[in-house]
DNA sequence: GATTAATTCTTGTATATACAAGGTAAAATA
DNA sequence: TATTTTACCTTGTATATACAAGAATTAATC
């Protein structure tokens, strides 16, 4: 079935802001120009933009036009402020692949209750710590369905980004995530890994993320040390 | 200024939902009946009806109608779950209110960054702790920008929630919040009012609300014991 | 009685039109 | 020249209309 015209204009102009056409602080073309130049309804394309603005990829200005906004928030599904300044510059964290993606069996007593499907085909799963300054500071266990994922495991990240491998490679859209939040104490291993003295209290979340495919979710276990930076998420 | 027909109709339904005169499952009148009813378009009745359904009080259904939303998830903001069952049913939280709102300067070296304006205004702050099955699981202290909001410290909070008070008399709704996790371990006033030893590790998060008022922010501090209960987040 | 078809609700999309109101720049005025 | 006014751009609100498409009821058929 063929997208509404809205949908059209909607899925262009998102993508031209995504890819730099337009930039933060541009003004696109008048409600006016849009409907002349695309031969549809000056109504059909405020509801293109409406949703540019509800998603914040724009700001309507009354009597001015449609500005560009700042590049999107990118769903803040994991970044890190320093400790000083909770409002501060957020870093980027650096990544380090501890164990490669492998395909095995869902462990037992998984913290999420998986579906029938999910307990027959098994997972791809993987270990990597995040690092920020040098310092590690995230250690980072994935889990996903093996759905049709063979090359996954023989395939490098693309970007070194999951996400985006996902999205790029097999058309798996991370929407939104649930997560359940713990303080826990550093056992040897943890400690270990994240240098830090065993017993230092840590953050653990548990996630799992809605994709843009139905009933297929993805699952992460984090352990976070927040001595110095916190855990900054963005709703 | 008069408000806007759609704003109106989004005004009374919102209010209708919220004190419950649609419940959960209800179906709203059609878009013809509230046309008809309130002698305004259709299309002004639509716009009235997308903004509920962007933001989760009504679900609507094409061919059948306009469903009214299980209660508002403004409490997904802040839920708890059972331990053992990361996926299990979720618990309310009962509250009680520990000191309550007055009027005060904001608290020097404030969390997160203030505005002028609501440096100058100074803030409401109350505390409260919030029970699971009688263990008292969350230590809460909030503020919020003193604009206006008089009456606020002499009158009760609504069916004591915060955000519904804002929402019926002040018109001012949570739209998102961004957060910092950190883990600390107790000192001894928290340790004393969460009920645990010193030094049992805790969550500690910070937030700060969007409301649909522009740059009009809530605050919160909050220590969470999670050795029974974990935090859970939605999105 | 059970199944199928037609009717009539519902919301979804799209258009054309009109006027209000904010913002900007050009034109008229002092 | 500096200020004010005007004109023209922009988005915001509102209406009336038309048809498409999904859902549910009713009528017709087997």
């Amino acid at each position: 079935m063929e997208p509404a015209h809205y949908q059209r204009l909607y899925a262009l102009l998102k993508s031209q802001i995504q890819v730099g056409q337009f930039k933060e602080g541009d003004l696109l073309p008048s409600e006016n120009e849009l409907s002349t130049k695309h031969k549809i309804a000056r109504m059909t394309v405020r509801r293109a933009l409406t949703e540019l603005s509800n998603e914040g990829y724009i700001q309507k200005i009354k009597g001015k036009g449609s500005l560009v906004s700042a590049s999107r928030k990118s769903l803040g599904l994991l970044s890190f402020k320093g400790f000083s300044e909770v409002v501060g510059t957020e870093f980027e964290a650096k990544t380090m692949m501890l164990r490669a993606p492998h395909a095995m069996p869902w462990p037992d007593r998984f913290f999420y209750k998986l579906s029938p499907k999910e307990q027959e085909t098994g997972c791809i799963t993987f270990e990597r710590v995040r690092f920020v300054d040098q310092y590690p500071v995230l250690l980072e266990h994935s889990f996903l369905p093996n759905h049709g994922l063979d090359t996954f495991c023989s395939e490098p990240l693309l970007d070194g980004s999951f996400f985006k491998t996902l999205s790029v490679r097999y058309q798996i859209d991370v929407i939104s995530y649930e997560q359940d939040i713990r303080a826990v104490v550093a056992d040897e291993v943890i400690a270990f890994l994240l240098k830090v003295k065993p017993l230092t209290p840590l953050v653990q979340i548990y996630r799992r993320y809605h994709t843009s495919v139905p009933d297929y979710y993805l699952y992460s276990l984090l352990f976070a040390n927040t001595e110095k930076y916190t855990i900054s998420n963005y709703q």
